[in-house]
DNA sequence: TCCTATACCTAGAGAATCTAGGTGTCAAGT
DNA sequence: ACTTGACACCTAGATTCTCTAGGTATAGGA
């Protein structure tokens, strides 16, 4: 459990639109292969991001079967800008807690 | 929300043993007064690692009214390195989601 | 005496994420 | 033709974590 997972999704859309199973994929990639959210977890959580009016979504019939792709909103990006402030403002308080000066 | 309440408790007590309300006040501090962990979080999560057995109390009477002093344990600091490692891995993570370079 | 700060505690609520299932398409292997 | 696996979406319910909102008790100051 992270408690970042919104963030997440957001920075990664930040990145250009995608379909979920692709997000799970770019957050695996670029987290280091060390985040592998599961479908569980991200499908929900797009939904909950679409109804609050962060991202938006359209369906696609690229290859054969039907993907739902989704794009950040302009509110999506102030939201992202948001959290990550926030992010970097926690995990600097957690920083100070351990003592790494780093 | 944290998800990394533990870990938190354990570092503060790394650097010494405290009672509950001192932990809140150590941690408080320590986090550039970024982080105000609430009693009700902290007195069942500390029960919780005295269960586990990464630290263990004992009652003082020192200034009048009672307090509960928890240390860690040997077990306790291998936890504490073990999520301290934790940490800075998933910290590693979400930086690379972010893209932040730093 | 009353209020505040210190200090401990717990039950229940709320929120986040995961588990474990389900559906369907398509391509490759047998 | 059939089966398997990868892709892609979805949801209900369980689990876990943390907070809310209460409670108790002592000591000191107004």
């Amino acid at each position: 459990m992270n408690g970042q997972l919104d963030l997440l999704l957001l920075a990664s859309l930040g990145a250009g639109e995608a379909h979920g199973y692709g997000l799970i994929a770019r957050i695996h990639e670029r987290s280091g292969w060390r985040l592998d959210l599961q479908e569980g977890s991200v499908y929900p959580a797009l939904h909950k991001l679409e109804a609050s009016g962060s991202v938006e979504s359209r369906w696609a019939d690229d290859d054969g079967g039907r993907r739902r792709v989704y794009a950040l909103t302009r509110a999506g990006q102030e939201e992202l800008a948001r959290k990550a402030e926030e992010w970097k403002g926690f995990s600097a308080a957690v920083r100070g807690v351990l003592g790494t000066a780093s």
